[in-house]
DNA sequence: AGATGAATTCAACGTGGTTGAATAGCCCCC
DNA sequence: GGGGGCTATTCAACCACGTTGAATTCATCT
């Protein structure tokens, strides 16, 4: 299956798949810093700048790559229900996905890359206005929803910026149980309770 | 001032001080990974093998130029008054040490650098457990002193995280009063309510 | 004065993102 | 059915980066 021989390999047109289930893996596992396109390259048997050519740079690579990754469907399942539990049913739903090694492993890319590239910036921008803020806050009865779901968004990722990137103690070690009870109820006086 | 030659310069050996301020500069302008040893060195008129000399890494770096600039002190004058209203005191202080040019860019740097450089992470990760949770915790009557400490940090922390380095609306227009009257409450809870 | 050690520079290595030109295969149109 | 053009693909190169090792200069101690 090697090609020695310069020029496009006949039959296989599935090769930008393979570079970017190969980016998917590298980022996921050393993050944005540590992945290395010659690296991806290696990974998915390609030259360098055939992943330039596909995406532009190592920031389109990401956006490419981890782009709709963030759970959207698992989060929203928490949103059917009674709506004075919503914030217990939230929270837990929020550190069930950090912790699954499915979806958490992403979500820690992503957010973890915030600061290094701009495409992880405006995925999370756009998962936490578009995607969760907007179906959030059209579930809520309330006066000013939006301003509500961000703040209850805002509440859980501190919660798990402290929790699972920092890893900080006493945080880190707190049951997902003991974590629903103290912070659920800070996320539902968000949703619903009375903000001043 | 440039010297042609090689060997030590005479004089002054104030240059560990020209290149930390010249890191301070670019890691506060520039973020981690935008600074570069061979930049720093040239702002200080510099070998970059010197900043290697005196650092150890571009890591080494960053935690010397970023160590301690966590505004410790400016939150610590929060805790001083009635227990019942720490949380919109704490509050209150917390987004005018991001606000502040004095200290925002500094905290944006290194929180900003947090998945970057392993010295973010635990400049922050000290800062919270030890700076901020432990004063804190021993001001506070109830019960788990240390984890109501952490929890409201976390709170405190998505709250930034989501209107300063995110900037996603409608949480970076809301207004400083806005957000201790929103968010106050819930801090206030973790340091003094029932938890469960 | 000589030795010691720190400050400082230079040159080099390996790696990384990115670029420009070149080639090879495929499809469309005349 | 043959040529033009598009796309996939590779190669070689560029430049900047972090880091290293040896060399040089200076100050200080003995």
């Amino acid at each position: 299956m090697e090609s020695s021989k310069t020029g496009r390999r006949p039959g296989t047109p599935q090769t930008k798949e393979a570079i970017l289930d190969a980016a998917i893996a590298s980022f996921v596992e050393s993050g944005y810093a540590a992945t290395t396109i010659r690296g991806v390259a290696r990974a998915a048997d390609v030259d360098p700048a055939l992943v330039m050519h596909f995406f532009g740079s190592k920031d389109g690579l990401f956006d490419a790559a981890l782009r709709g990754a963030m759970p959207v469907r698992e989060l929203a399942v928490a949103l059917s229900g009674d709506v004075s539990s919503l914030g217990a049913r939230l929270t837990r739903r929020y550190l069930e996905v950090w912790e699954s090694p499915e979806t958490g492993p992403r979500i820690r890319a992503i957010v973890g890359s915030i600061a290094s590239t701009p495409a992880a910036a405006q995925i999370m921008r756009d998962f936490m206005s578009g995607e969760l803020a907007t179906p959030l806050a059209k579930s809520l009865p309330g006066d000013q929803p939006e301003r509500r779901a961000i703040l209850a968004a805002a509440q859980l990722m501190g919660m798990a910026f402290a929790r699972y990137l920092l890893a900080v103690e006493p945080m880190a070690s707190m049951t997902t149980d003991e974590l629903v009870i103290s912070v659920g109820p800070s996320v539902q006086r968000y949703l619903t309770g009375d903000l001043g």
